[in-house]
DNA sequence: CACTTCACGATTGTTAACAATCTTTGTCAA
DNA sequence: TTGACAAAGATTGTTAACAATCGTGAAGTG
């Protein structure tokens, strides 16, 4: 198999590929994995027509693709805000990943040669590269890319969809709970499961999994939580 | 746990709840449901607006969550037709769901007492009901509605919406390569899934829960599609 | 008769002005 | 000083007119 999904923006899964909005979606996305845009900063239209030099329409639309990932909430006559994420929403994201990685990556060890490892082994070299560069906005984007591309490297469009959604909420919620700079997944837990993928070994890759998620949720402070952070339209300048 | 999840439109997820565009993916996702509207089918702006009686912005809101959804398809220019699920695509969506509801139902059983079984049990009723009366549309509708509410009684809302994404998809499938009265799924294999849950049976729960998928998957004949249908307005008229 | 071209009608995409709502600020009185 | 109230400003929601694109069918040519 090893299909490609390679065009995997939020919204291009289904709308024409390279419109105004799936840019704006696109951009906005990457700024929450990126950890850049905190919970309840306020996205005003205004200011996005602005940053992005597009219609309010066209804001609008993205603004309402963004609500229905679950990636910001549009409260009605009051504007669009990044999701804030409760512990409750925390705990359903972790046992929701906890019911669909481990089969995942068991099945993947099972037959390693309808996936594309060649994606997930580049991924890690881009990890190991963007640590040793002490990146941190990368480190933390990658870092759960690593997960999406799982589900990415069996070709399943379906799988991978869901898979990103968690991913995208689960990003959110360490930067809420995360005490600092656990934020990222730790050292090289992802090499080794790609390992045991690759050793056709399912046991020790659903084993590595699954620590790997504890691992991850255990280092979450559900008391402290961030402050909410200002509106700067600088921050989806960048790139 | 057993929370509710009540609300549970595609949309109302993270909108306002009852706002129009809502209605309107509410009702077009039911007929989609239901097997009224076929894939292929056009949906027209103006005509959606007569139907549902308000603005073109409405209709073409809702029009794009629909797409977000997969449900339908946005053709540049040219329109919004039902997505129409290819062999490749049927596939994938039989494969993500092989991948997690097993794991699910074992889960269920193995603590029955964190779900809200009630949901369930009422809904075989329902479903023993429609059959009797033999209502077509009811029967399809609540037959891919079973594997939603199993997600749904869990309480863990991400769970729902992969299981919903995925139980749309497969009723288009259904439609497009089931062979006439495959449509529904047969008997009372969802009794029997319910009753092995609530028997603490998770090896039994999970092993009827495969054989029900692949009875399924078996039904459908991947040479045959039907043809598409006409746009009547009339279809999204009743309820 | 088959094929191309062009013009018309129909449908979708976009914009800008208007309406409704919320937020802020300033004023006044207790 | 604090609180309530009101007006102004800012932001979002809606509508309708306009622009762009596509499909269709008639006319014309080989």
């Amino acid at each position: 198999m090893s299909s490609k999904l390679k065009e995997s923006t939020i919204a291009s899964s289904n709308l024409k590929s390279r419109s105004d909005e799936g840019i704006i979606v696109e951009r906005i996305y990457k700024a929450v994995m990126e950890q850049r845009l905190a919970p309840k900063t306020k996205l005003s239209e205004a200011r996005r027509c602005e940053t992005f030099g597009v219609g309010r329409m066209h804001v609008r639309r993205a603004l309402l693709l963004l609500a229905s990932q679950g990636i910001i909430e549009l409260q009605s006559n009051r504007g669009a805000y990044v999701a804030c994420p409760d512990e409750s929403e925390a705990n359903d994201v972790f046992a929701a990943r906890m019911l669909i990685e481990p089969p995942l990556v068991r099945q993947m060890a099972q037959s390693p040669d309808n996936i594309d490892l060649t994606l997930l082994t580049d991924h890690i070299a881009l990890e190991d590269a963007a640590r040793k560069m002490n990146e941190r906005t990368e480190i933390i984007r990658l870092s759960g890319e690593f997960h999406t591309k799982l589900a990415q490297s069996t070709g399943n469009k379906f799988v991978f969809r869901m898979m990103r959604e968690l991913v995208t909420r689960t990003s959110l919620i360490v930067g809420l709970f995360g005490s600092s700079e656990n934020a990222s997944c730790p050292d090289d837990e992802h090499g080794n499961i790609l390992e045991a993928i690759r050793l056709r070994n399912p046991k020790l890759a659903e084993k590595l999994l699954i620590s790997h998620l504890n691992h991850i949720q255990s280092g979450l402070d559900m008391t402290s939580r961030q402050a909410p952070q200002d509106d700067l339209a600088a921050i989806l300048g960048s790139e």
